[in-house]
DNA sequence: CAGCAGGATGGGAGCGCTCCCAAACTTGAT
DNA sequence: ATCAAGTTTGGGAGCGCTCCCATCCTGCTG
């Protein structure tokens, strides 16, 4: 019994004790070296660092896990029911930011899809054991109660988008008003005289975010804001539909239209089409996101741009800092838009 | 000193020990029961679970790993570099499917994006430090390396697509020659005469098939395959707009174009447009992939549609067979193909 | 009723690492 | 040379779990 260690892991890989060893230091001053703690000399230091490249080693990261009751590891999670970001590449383009951040910190990216409340429960079980050190939350229903549950366990978490004005708990979002308002105050810009708007789920904060930033647009220009003139959608094509086809028969004059996406704004294309008006010339349109339909609309659809993977980084960074220092308070941050002119208007 | 083990783990959260203790039995046998070992008396395993449910127990993730030498994580690798997956849903619907399997058999999904030789290493020496139990490849660049990486250290692994008609690396494909056949047939069988294809780059093994089956479709149905209709892309959409305009100026009398990407088959558009063709009445169009642009193109894109969702599951369930059983040879699977008929063609 | 096979059970050892305390060594001042 | 005050280092303990062997029950058989 005991022959104590020697040899490889059961991998075949070598171990810290290993490494240790050929270095001629002990366990503890490896773990230090590995770790970046200034209590080690320069010259140790050196000696270690050959010793790990000389055998390859690489730390056991459940054995750190465990150790030290960390996990270097982050949840994305993304709850399917509510999981818009199925559509655009959005998913793909957060994902990617957040992925770059991360590997620069050297932490696991995890991924977790929610489509049920049975894989709610699951989650709910892991994040509540450390088995991360944090969530990043993507894509949040109305009143989703996972910020609160993440708040209530000390775990660590941001979310992209708010549920409300008054949102409390971290957040990375993009300006949505100033958005919808560039887009009406370039659509003003260009002449037009009445401008409707199709709005998503007004559930949605991010839905009343462009409804405001609408309505603060026409206010800027000195435009009365006429309630014939919104529709109200839910960010489905459809609903770009018929609320086209309902404001123009409410207000057959209008030359404009703002859509809360492009979604929408592909359903309102088609209705103009059927009904006759030409885009840009009888009816200027413009969408949100400028999502890969915008590009491939026709005519290209004008559209306001989120900047979805400086979005993705922001809330990796936002974590990142909560995890290490815990301090400060919820990170706030709302990230501009940008208006993408193309032809529809 | 050493006061021993009680009160909960540093998390608090009960520990298997704890567990052991309310149920009034070993360590040893809470974790029979846990991990569904049939030795272990029907009524102890009542108890145990009821101890289990009481305390609200969730087995430590990394512990286990430890003590196991497993992970119970499978990680999901893209090549940033070829991610044409960046674009279509494709990527969050093979995500989907994945997961959805992954989530079943209680194991992570860790993402991984490679966008630089570094990120590379980095990778190779995760995997090959038994940190994931298998490896899911997804858009493989011509001749990547790291299923032969893989496969040297006997990491599991599946590869989305194939990199060549003999691969000998477990792969789940769909059936690409099959899809472009289908496409060239049902343009034949709508009356059309002349044919013509734009190809996707022909150093990926899926544009090749795409090619065989369009001349395998002109074939069957006994026409000539001539080498005038065939035009040489890339999958972007510039080249499917040039193109186009290529095989028009060679064979203005062309009725019908198959493209390997809807993404070409939207720069094709543009160019039929320029040219004063209509679709589908002067030259019918179909593209492959069956994306969002294809559903918002006018007219609306006949395209081949991949089951992309069922390839994720088909990937993990492979995966997951080949971490547990390691038998059988290589997983070979290829989905069929099947075409999405709308306005276009 | 002893003896035995086989299933059920308890718990020691150990996975590879971090934490932290005590030991060993420096350095500089006296 | 001596000692106080650092600095650097070694290594025991322990993280929560699985593995596996020794032990303890069963229920039968002879």
């Amino acid at each position: 019994m005991g022959m104590g260690r020697r040899g490889a892991g059961r991998n075949g890989r070598p171990t810290l004790e290993q490494v240790a060893a050929r270095a001629g230091v002990g366990r503890g001053t490896v773990s230090r070296v590995i770790n970046g703690s200034p209590r080690v000399s320069d010259r140790t230091r050196t000696v270690v660092q050959q010793a790990i490249a000389d055998l390859g080693y690489v730390p056991h990261r459940a054995a750190r896990a465990l150790a030290a009751n960390r996990a270097d590891a982050v949840a994305l999670v993304v709850p399917e029911t509510e999981g818009r970001l199925f559509n655009d590449p959005y998913f793909s383009v957060i994902i990617r930011g957040i992925s770059a951040v991360l590997a620069d910190a050297d932490m696991q990216l995890l991924l977790t899809l929610i489509r049920s409340p049975k894989e709610r429960q699951r989650f709910a079980e892991y994040a509540a054991g450390n088995r991360v050190d944090g969530v990043l939350l993507v894509s949040l229903h109305g009143e989703d109660p996972l910020p609160e549950q993440l708040t209530e366990f000390g775990i660590p978490g941001v979310m992209n988008g708010r549920r409300s004005a008054a949102e409390t708990f971290p957040y990375v979002d993009v300006d949505n008003v100033g958005g919808a308002q560039l887009a009406v105050e370039h659509l003003i810009g260009r002449g037009r005289s009445t401008v409707a708007t199709i709005t998503g789920s007004l559930d949605m904060y991010g839905a009343r975010s462009r409804l405001d930033g609408y309505r603060e647009g026409l206010r800027a220009a000195g435009r009365p804001d006429d309630e014939d003139l919104v529709h109200y959608g839910d960010y489905s094509e459809e609903s770009g539909y018929n609320g086209m086809r309902e404001l123009l028969r409410r207000r057959p004059d209008l030359d404009a239209v703002f859509c809360a996406s492009d979604l929408m704004a592909a359903g309102a294309r088609q209705a103009l089409r059927e009904a006759g008006r030409s885009v840009p010339d009888d009816v200027a349109l413009v969408g949100f996101d400028d999502s890969a339909i915008a590009r491939h609309m026709d005519p290209p659809l004008t559209s306001v741009r989120q900047p979805i993977e400086e979005m993705g980084r922001a809330m990796a960074r936002a974590l990142l800092v909560e995890i290490n220092d815990a301090g400060d308070g919820p990170a706030r941050q709302v990230l501009p838009t940008e208006l993408m002119r193309r032809a529809s208007s």
